[in-house]
DNA sequence: ATTTGTTAGTTATTCTTCCTAACAAAATCT
DNA sequence: AGATTTTGTTAGGAAGAATAACTAACAAAT
């Protein structure tokens, strides 16, 4: 029974704040917080008891038995402090996740995206309005993924050729009017994504590339998305295979072999050029590259012509940014055979090749990394500079 | 006068003492201080106080005539506090600069290298033992670019062809015997001269690009160098213009084509392919761009094939790692009439292409860089982590 | 020559934030 | 039962920096 009033909560609420966090689920004493933290005991009963005044944080009884000496209090967070919305809006399909405070996922689901950008955000917030009625308060916070790239200073959506009508669209203000949050992060799909894989691997520095329609790349650099001198770093998709010059041979970007379209394209090619198939006349990508496993010569030139492209695009990548991972996501990017190709060949361009592996967060990963960046968001802001809590 | 005791120096010594830094050389007063860092009057008059007992500031009486209101004391760093010294250990020759505590270059010398890295590092040492006699004590701290890569880990120059020798010798350890500074670095030579180029455009992000014997590339990213996952980032020398694939064509790197004697081999094949040139037989690099702009067959033809295999490189980093500005250094890349050629390529390439430049650091970036690199740690040694003086 | 206004710098005091030291509480070990 | 061990509380500071009110030194207006 606590009846003493110390001091108000400090700076050091920060570093308190994140060690709760990272004790959970387990909770931890006052006493190990000092020794984690280094400061005093005093101090940080002080500070954990401000956090449970304002209902952030709450008393656990199932310290550990049978140990020496006084069995401590345990604290854990409370996760319905807050509540955070990770949507990946995709060309197609919509997932909205919704986590608590932990930024562990509460509730999930998967729809058609609306034919327009008016009504793909209209639809989400309809959805979300279902999954999470009360989203009012500060204690919220959304992150949007989006199939273009968002320019933060004119606060709108560009080259988002799969999704038309972000031009007029003041998209932050709209989630605000109709979710009531006032937080709300924008940013392009593949950014996000490469969030959610640095984070499957302890916030190692990621490059992260989704492969579907069209090709994206989003890299982490020491913890946070590296946008670029302009923002428009990641466009690996338009990477010159084939330079145009005046040589003669036909000009081809990265995009022009190894997204969805074209490699049903290079299939047709194959057929066209000879090349013998089991297949039938418009197979989807997976069964080509299945194919390519039992032998099928139409089908194992697509997968080396695409693999190639995409590990001379890799090498480039690897050679000029050397990121320690490399993962692959998307439609076609969660394709084992794919990159089991891939790296096999990024093998012989590079002296040093990055680990290259297959995403395994199974086409959620813009959703995850958007949850993940609206959590780290709300954790940070629930708290003010001074470690008082908001 | 000043002759009362206020409370010794404090943590907010770090802010005070860079703000007296980027005031020089017009000095600052202390109210202009307590403006300028949000802290009190008597906070800065105490640190200031303290910092001029320890010999670090001192006051200087030239403060602003005629303005209405007591006029200020104004005080400045003592330059003299401390040296630096910035080295640059190329191929063939050597700089050696020596910088005061702001980072002005005091003395520079520039001397062929010692004919394998033993003698390199005996010849800098000789040479900066003239220069800065007495380096010893804790106010020092010197900084050396080496052409090779430098493993920080087991402290050794790996990878540098053109000076032999550096297996076995601890370079750390040999400069603080012999100079007496137990600060010291070591970094490649690249990395360093995008230090100096990132410090010559007020630290924005560069990707400075090194043409000479070989290909090298170094980037900052937010005012530090960025150095990849393992520490292999930059290798654009090696980025492949045709990658080794099974279609015949010869496979290429782009230190195939564009380093200094790929450029004279690629003079001598097209005089063998029939291009004309009024050139004597083995003309150097700069001879050959200069006949390019006097209408010289074989010299167009190769200042066109060597501007287009940089500008392929150059799209590459730029839809990758999209750095804001792209520097060209180095015995070949200083070249003009190459860089204006590159530019009109690269803005046929990319959508938003970097803007480009020639360094203007006349050779001396590395050694620039090294001094930069030093004079940035001694500031900041210089005050404890609590702002006291050390 | 005097008054007024402005800026610089000092002093004393107070506030914030954290620590140390000592002790009380609650369990296990012997 | 008493020793030991660990948790948590209380009391008393100490350090850093802010506030407020002062003095100091000048320019411009009267």
């Amino acid at each position: 029974m606590i009846d003493y009033h110390p001091d108000s909560s400090t700076p050091s609420g920060w570093k308190i704040f994140e060690a709760v966090m990272v004790s959970m689920p387990n909770g931890v004493s006052r006493a190990s917080l000092a020794r984690q933290t280094g400061l005093s005991k005093p101090t940080v009963s002080a500070v954990v008891y401000n956090f449970e005044q304002a209902g952030l944080v709450r008393q656990v009884n199932d310290g550990p038995e049978g140990a020496v000496g006084r069995p401590p209090a345990m604290y854990e967070i409370i996760p319905e402090a807050g509540y955070v919305v990770g949507v990946d809006i995709g060309a197609t399909k919509t997932i909205v996740g919704v986590a608590d405070l932990l930024g562990r996922i509460v509730a999930e689901e998967k729809f058609p995206t609306g034919r327009n950008a008016s009504l793909a955000i209209e639809g989400v917030v309809a959805r979300v309005s279902m999954m999470m009625p009360d989203l009012r308060g500060d204690t919220s916070a959304i992150c949007v993924g989006v199939p273009g790239v968002y320019q933060a200073g004119s606060n709108r959506v560009e080259e988002a050729p799969n999704l038309p009508g972000f031009d007029d669209i003041d998209i932050s203000a709209f989630f605000t009017k109709h979710l009531g949050t006032p937080h709300v992060y924008i940013d392009n799909d593949v950014n996000l994504a490469a969030v959610a894989e640095s984070d499957a691997i302890d916030g190692e520095d990621v490059a992260a590339i989704s492969i579907g329609t069209g090709i994206g790349l989003g890299m982490t650099i020491g913890g946070n998305l590296y946008r670029g001198g302009s923002g428009a770093a990641g466009e690996i998709g338009s990477v010159w295979l084939i330079p145009p010059t005046e040589n003669g041979l036909p000009p081809r970007r990265l995009e022009d072999i190894a997204a969805a379209g074209s490699i049903k394209n290079l299939f047709q090619s194959a057929i066209i050029a000879g090349y013998k198939t089991i297949l039938n006349e418009k197979p989807d990508v997976p069964e080509i590259f299945e194919a390519a496993m039992r032998e099928d010569e139409a089908a194992q030139y697509v997968l080396r012509q695409v693999a190639n492209a995409l590990a001379v695009a890799v090498s480039h990548l690897s050679l000029i940014a050397d990121p320690g991972h490399v993962v692959f996501g998307g439609g076609i990017g969660q394709n084992e055979i794919l990159v089991n190709e891939i790296r096999q060949q990024v093998d012989h361009l590079v002296p040093y090749p990055p680990r290259i592996s297959v995403s395994n967060l199974g086409g959620r990963s813009t959703m995850l990394g958007a949850v993940s960046t609206a959590t780290r968001f709300l954790q940070k802001w629930i708290l003010t500079p001074d470690g008082k809590v908001r």
